[in-house]
Formats: C-alpha cells, structure tokens, sequence
DNA sequence: TCAGGAATCGAACGATCGTGCTATTATTCC
DNA sequence: GGAATAATAGCACGATCGTTCGATTCCTGA
C-alpha cells in the first residue's frame, strides 16, 4: 500500500501549491489530475469528493506549514527569541516551500470566511491552533522577563497577525517591494513596546 | 435612457453584496440574474461579458466606498479626528451598507492577488488610492502637530491597514466577538505612538 | 508464482457556466 | 400616437465541472 500513498502524496503537494494561487474552491480535480499526470477518475478515487480533497491539502498543508514555521521555531530560546523566529519563519515559508501565490491558508482565510461546511470548520480549527501557538508564546516572553508582565498576548497575537495579514496583503496584491521591509519593522516595533523596561 | 441604467443599478447593488460573500469570481451571471428577477441574457446584456460586470462591480462598490468613508471623513477636522474618522468609517462601513460578507474590497484583494488581468489592475488601482488617502492624512496630521514630525506615514499606513485586515479575519473568518475590541485598541494604541509628543 | 486487492483509466451523466443569436416587449422622443 | 430605439426574454452552443461505474492494469503478500 505504498504506491497508492505516494502518488497521494504528490498530488497533496501539487494541490497545495495550486491552492495557493486560486484557492480551495479554485482548486479542479481535472486540472490538477492533468498536473499531475493522472486521469480525473483516478485522482478522484483517492478522495471520494472534492471536499475530501480539499480536506486533505488543509490537512497536508498544515502538516508543512509545523514542520516549516512551528517546530523550528520551538527549537529557538523561549521569550522573545522564540516569538522572532515564528514571525521569520511565516514571512519565510512561502517562498521556502514553493507556494507560488503566497500563504494558502490567507487564501483559504479569506476564501472560506463565508462557507460553513466542514472544510470551513477545519480551516478554522488550525487557525486557533496558530493563534493559540502565538499567544502561548508570548505568555512564555512575559514569564522569561522578556516582555512587560502586563502585557495583553491576546492582542499581542492579534497585533502579530494582522502584520502577517498585512505583509501578505502589501506583497501579494500591491506587489510592494518595501513589504518584508515594512513588515519587519512593524514586528521589531511590537516587539520593542511589548518588551519590559528595566 | 432611465429604466436600463435603474435595473443596472439595482444589479451592481445586489452583485455589490453578493460579491462580499462570494468574491468576484464566485458571482454567476444566471444565479444573479434570478436573485434581482431578471433572465440570465437580460442581465449579460448590460455588460456584454463577466469580466465588464465584475469591472462595474468593482466601481460601484468603490463609489460606494468612498460615500460611506472617504468623504464623511474629509468633512471631520484635519489631523488625527480625520484619521479615527477614516478608522471608524472603515470598521462600520459593511455593516452599514448591508454587505453580509463584509467588505468586498477585502474579499476581492485575496480572491485577485494572483490573477492577472484588466480586473485586478483596477483593484489595485483602488487600493492604491486607499493607501494614499491614509497616507495623507497622516502627513497632514503631522502638519497639524498632531503626529510627530519623524512619522513614517507610508509605514502608518501599513500599520492602519494591517489592523483593518486582521479585524476583517478576527470577525469573518474565526467570528471573534472581540475583534472590534482588539481593532479599535490596536488602532488607538497606533495613534498613540504616533502622537507628538509635548 | 500466482491470486487478490489496490490503483488507475475511459467513457458517460447531469448540472452549470459564459456567451451569442433572434425575437419580442417596453420605453422614449418627435 | 406612432416610429425609433432600448431593454429584456428565450433558446441553444460548447466547455467545464464533480461524480459514477465498469473494465483494466499494476502491485503486493503468501
């Protein structure tokens, strides 16, 4: 049963990536099977549905997104160190993972915001995880001393996304060349008035 | 020469609300044809094709745009009133104009950052012109005293419009009830960094 | 090696899409 | 009020979509 998982898996790598351009729904099964080199009925099968498939590039697309951003970023020093390498490791993996239209969970994000389903569900789900993940970081900040004891990390995430929202927004669509610039200096000014005075 | 631009009218204003659900490419010429009680060739023929129906959505909505924010805030006092009046313009303005799927601005940002074509080029256009209106209105903030002299208002406007994008995915996609909160405090806490100092 | 199961294909389906044509109805202007 | 024009409807087209089904090829494990 190894065949069968890994043409599985190519077409998830594809579809990951073709995602990201033109979204989940975007996404055509007789298409991607030609990408892919497949049949339609073949690439079918192994989903039983569109929205199984588009379930499984969310799963498979969060798998890497972990394996690019999180867990790295888990390996870095608790506090501010840890916080610098999640937002490096977003505005990096993108590019670092062959997704040509950027992020495909912004895609998703904004495709998604009005059609509840359970794809929509799923979606959602890993976005608290992520959310969850910033915020639990800068918890850590406030108790290594690195941030201000009373800091709000709920809108710290908050502030922490809506860059990354931003920075996409400004690359993708603007086709800003300053974004990572502006980006990065709206993150290191964050950082800079979350820290503790001494 | 009136009732055919009443029904277009009335067209744009249902494809307006139907886009901010959808996106601009979800729209289907038959299924709003049948929502605003039109045949499907009654309604194309006011456009003579998808994209030059997507292109009068667009404008309309920008028009629409720039009644319900643009031009009450240039009536507020120059300086940081404007600017709050622009933020506050903005957060309410798809709630008052019946958009159901909030703004479709930010719907179509996403939905067009990767498609090449006349359609996306007005976007940006738009948004440019967006941008740029903030962007001012920080400068005469700055003018005014109220803003310090140093700012960088091309990166205030980064800043400005990364909170209204992180409102947008806090409120639609994870339906966070205290995204407005967080905005308007993230808004505010922006101003006040930005505030002269006396 | 060979049987059994997994993987893939080919063809067809109903639905929906954007678009083009022609005919008909409604409106406007002299 | 009647002629000219605009607005709308009806119908058909080719294409593409997701999905189903039966046949066929390939792989794997005893």
């Amino acid at each position: 049963m190894s065949k069968g998982s890994d043409t599985r898996q190519a077409i998830l790598e594809e579809a990951i990536a073709v995602s990201s351009r033109v979204g989940l729904d975007g996404l055509s099964i007789g298409q991607l099977a030609q990408e892919v080199g497949l049949s339609k009925s073949g690439l079918f099968a192994h989903f039983g549905s569109k929205e199984g498939l588009q379930r499984k590039v969310l799963e498979a697309g969060a798998e890497k997104f972990i394996d690019a951003v999180v867990r790295p970023a888990l390996t870095a020093p608790r506090g501010a160190p840890r916080l610098q390498a999640l937002f490096d490791g977003w505005i990096r993996w993108p590019e670092r993972n062959d997704l040509p239209g950027g992020c495909p969970f912004v895609a998703a994000s904004h495709e998604l915001d009005d059609q509840p389903g359970p794809v929509r569900e799923l979606l959602v789900q890993y976005q608290q995880d992520w959310l969850a993940t910033i915020t639990r970081a800068a918890e850590i900040a406030v108790e290594e001393g690195h941030l201000r004891s009373d800091l709000d990390s709920r809108l710290f995430a908050y502030e922490f996304q809506s860059i990354i929202l931003g920075y996409h927004y400004y690359l993708r669509l603007m086709r800003d060349e300053g974004a990572m610039a502006m980006a990065e200096r709206s993150f290191s000014d964050l950082l800079g008035r979350s820290r503790a005075q001494r």
